[in-house]
DNA sequence: ATGGTTGTAGACAGATCTGTCTACATGCGC
DNA sequence: GCGCATGTAGACAGATCTGTCTACAACCAT
């Protein structure tokens, strides 16, 4: 989950802007992120911006499915760099809470943000980790109680993705989270 | 943790600004919530309201001690209500997560909105969460390994909180959290 | 009774934020 | 080559937010 970057040159203008919005909303959050600052971080004129989004919201909308498609592909990869199986879970987790550039789970945090202003965040975060569900669930043999079993799993990966969020380093938390997965698993 | 009513008649400004300010922080978040809002809905004057709290930052951290006070005597009181064993703990974060005006944890969301700029609330959230494992430890069987599984529980428990925001009701987060406990307690 | 603390009411300054508008340039398809 | 989409630069309006300031009242202890 390390910021991607992009080899071809020319980016259109609407990339730009989403990319720099994903990255300050992404860091210092979105409320604190003021479109003046999008509009001269990512070098486009203010009307242009406008064209693309004609509102705030729009942007936070578009940011919130960038973010999933980006996170949701890394996360795909990484299992399947650890392994593809159960045992993938955990190592791929870390991966990401090391990250340098880790501020937790933009999902999580938007709609601590913004549920009663932009309620289709809740939405948005609702599908977002369903897929993570999913996702958990592609890794696991097929029993019976795969679906419960990644629901729980996926659950354990939110705790510890606020707890890497506060503490300075994310092993207590990686430490509970592969207590947790192996008792599940038996 | 439902809104608590004080019965003795006349609180001094001070708690009223803080009863206010802490409603509308954890209902509607801190960046959403404006002085003047408080100001106007604790019935003081702007002059007192500055007088107790020079700055909104000192209001924030005053919420967030108030908060931290008020949940954990609630929660040791959930707990010793629903037996004091290691059993009362799902019922007794089921009884919050239920409740009418649940918003989540109010120190992960602050971290998520906050912890750019003011970063203190980091350090008062993690104090609160290892305040949390401790109230967790104190109702498992004295083992070796108390403190380590108080965490885990923990750790799931954050998972929990953050899945009950999203979903429309809390039993999907209660049974993961259910069994996610059953499984650690063997 | 006098001074300090605590309170009310509300105008005001200064910053910041979202969104609109004018004026102009460039490149591409038809 | 003409029209249109797309772009730049930046002034401007209107709302909102934090924090200061003036003017005045009630209460309580010394």
């Amino acid at each position: 989950m390390a910021s991607s970057t992009q080899a071809s040159a020319a980016p259109s203008a609407r990339d730009r802007i989403l990319r720099t919005a994903h990255d300050l909303f992404y860091r210092d959050g979105v409320r604190a992120t003021g479109i003046d600052r999008v509009i001269a971080e990512s070098g486009v004129a203010k009307l242009t911006f406008y064209r693309h989004f004609p509102s705030k919201n729009d942007l936070i909308r578009a940011y919130l499915d960038y973010r999933h498609q980006r996170w949701m592909a890394w996360f795909a990869d990484a299992l399947s760099r650890h392994g593809g199986g159960p045992d993938a879970i955990v190592p791929a987790v870390g991966e990401w809470l090391r990250d340098p550039g880790y501020r937790g789970c933009a999902f999580i945090n938007s709609v601590g943000e913004l549920a009663g202003s932009l309620p289709e965040v809740v939405e948005i975060a609702r599908t977002h980790k369903a897929d993570v569900a999913a996702a958990i669930a592609a890794v696991l043999p097929a029993t019976r109680q795969r679906s419960k079993l990644a629901q729980a799993i996926a659950l354990a990966i939110d705790g510890a993705i606020v707890r890497a969020q506060f503490d300075e380093t994310p092993d207590a938390a990686l430490d509970a989270l592969k207590r947790i997965v192996k008792a599940l698993l038996e």
